[in-house]
DNA sequence: CTGAAAGCGCTTACAG
DNA sequence: CTGAAAGCGCTTACAG
């Protein structure tokens, strides 16, 4: 606060009354006052325009009515990743409507003790650990931690504390089987980056699902990208020269899978007749691709919304929690997608483009 | 901060010298203690994992080192656009690396006075005001607040206040001109919706471009959408009505550019061979839809990172300013542009799709 | 119905 | 080199 803000002992003097009435007519104490008082204090403050200092009231309060978001790897966090704005938007959402503002710690380094440092000082009364990456050290903060707090995104199993999630790992086993079931049995995967939970538990039920159904992947069916569109695209370069070829492609995020569509169409190849192509996360782009993405879509808004619901619950209660929410995720069925052909797509020949039904936007 | 933690006195006990020594070897005083003290303070600190309560700091030293940013009309604001997103990423970036923490300041309502109530309570040293929509009333309130503050994103020209943002009718200007060298003539115009600065600004640049050309737009020619990859594709099925027939489109937003796509693609339009289409924005989605999208980039993440170092140059120089940084918008030139065909495509006509040479992905 | 006083956990002159 | 004391702007028993 600039000099010469007016403070709750300007009301006071201005009113003639103490600041104990002062505070007792701001916070509606019961009749604790006349109505003369009442009218006469508020008339000071309005006339001084004075606005009640939250940094002292919170200091004697022991409460901030602050939520904290901790988002380690700062580099280019938010941006370029829907997952964290999505995720950011729901959480506050939920705060504002139960009168919490937010607090972004924004961390350079996944150190604990950099966390406990920022997270652990009194001006937020939670914190919620966003998607921290594999094996994350902050997870260590988290299970230590001394105020109420729930993870959001990926994180352990037996993670000792409470967190929101997508089923990652069922949601695409459902899907490959899904596959199965529409006839396709070469079936390759674009793999995300190993330090991400996500991409690890993907690939584990996609692994999970053609173990199930008997069918043994080998290395070359599955090809590793970065989440971005570039890699999307090589990935699937490399899989085109594959022999036999497959009948679809399972991608451990969108824009890999948009790059996939991408190399597709520059090979002349149609998708879904020759080739059908799976994402996940269900990202904007994926709608007005062509042609339209099918998906799986993670609920990231309702997890930003139940992660803080939580955590205000923990802080309200002030009982500590360690409640496991795990949301499943959405098959969204879009155009990329058909029944295997059961002629083989091995060569490569242009044909009239078949248009698929529309089965949702 | 729970009961129990705890507190500098705590430490000072523990170390055996008096609260004032413990300040100063926490935060380095010059010489003002023995190394043999110093080290007594820290094992005390250590021991004890003492955390300095910054909310205690931040009330006597009137500095909380976090800044505020404030968003309107909450509903959706983050998520739906990307906008904000990278806005505040910008702004994150360059808060974190002076220091500074990052606190979100929703209002349900543009209420000046809930504006006042929520930013000037102590808790921040400055104020964003995140793209403020048209005649916003917290432009009355960002004028009048008593914290160093600026504006982010569209804002009236006559501000006084800091702010930072693109040039949205010169770049929509000059990339009309562009169009019209290319030998364009009737150029459709998808408005965007009249609370937004932006889109206002963005009409007014199309107009002034057309007038400077010595063509007179009428009334047909523009169709105004929401924003929305929906409203782009209906007002592209309105401007296909119009006769004669228009030679390239330009968007207020790349949405509904993408939406205008949708719909001369299933038209059985081709672009840009029948129709040049251009954005504003270049959002992830438009490197990756077909044909990619030639478009107006606004440098979003560098006005966050600006609109943070005006604000913390204000604070830190206790100056206030009314300094106004305007960047240009970019023409990203992809595929969904080219020079106007003599031939008037009046009539539909299915042909062979000429693949144009790619300049930029 | 009202107010004096203690205290939240720090920092900062100031005196020694 | 070190510490007692005042104070930041509030809230909360407690006494009247």
């Amino acid at each position: 606060m600039p000099e010469g803000t007016p403070t709750i002992k300007d009301v006071a003097e201005r009113a003639g009354v103490s600041v104990t009435t002062v505070t007792n007519v701001l916070y509606g104490r019961g009749s604790r006052f006349s109505e003369q008082t009442r009218e006469r204090v508020l008339q000071a403050v309005e006339e001084l325009g004075y606005r009640p200092n939250q940094i002292a009231r919170s200091l004697v309060r022991r409460r901030s009515n602050t939520l904290g978001v901790v988002v380690e790897h700062f580099r280019g966090a938010l941006m370029g990743n829907p997952y964290y704005s999505t995720l950011l938007d729901g959480i506050l959402a939920e705060a504002v409507q139960s009168g919490y503002q937010l607090k972004i710690i924004a961390l350079e380094r996944p150190d604990p003790e950099h966390a406990r440092l920022s997270a652990e000082d009194g001006s937020i009364d939670g914190a919620i650990l966003a998607a921290p990456l594999y094996q994350s050290p902050l997870l260590q903060w988290v299970e230590s931690c001394n105020i109420p707090r729930v993870v959001a995104g990926s994180s352990p199993q037996d993670l000792r504390a409470a967190c929101v999630d997508v089923d990652d790992e069922g949601s695409v086993y459902a899907a490959v089987k899904w596959l199965i079931d529409l006839g396709h049995r070469r079936i390759a995967f674009i793999a995300g980056p190993t330090n991400y939970w996500s991409a690890r538990q993907r690939e584990r039920g996609y692994l999970r699902a053609l173990h199930d159904a008997g069918i043994t992947p080998t290395p070359h069916w599955i090809r590793r990208g970065d989440y971005s569109t570039l890699s999307g695209r090589q990935a699937m370069e490399l899989l085109l020269q594959v022999r036999p070829a497959f009948s679809a492609v399972v991608s451990c995020n969108d824009w890999m899978a948009l790059g996939a569509l991408e190399t597709l169409r520059r090979k002349g190849l149609l998708v879904p007749e020759d080739i059908s192509v799976l994402g996940f996360d269900d990202v904007e782009a994926a709608a007005v691709a062509s042609p339209p993405l099918t998906t799986i879509r993670q609920p990231v808004r309702e997890i930003g919304i139940t992660t803080a619901r939580l955590l205000i619950q923990q802080i309200e209660s002030g009982k500590p929690s360690t409640e496991h929410v795990i949301f499943p995720g959405e098959l969204v069925q879009r155009d990329s997608v058909m029944p295997c052909s059961p002629e083989p797509p091995d060569r490569i020949k242009p044909r009239q483009r078949i248009r698929p039904r529309r089965r949702r936007c």
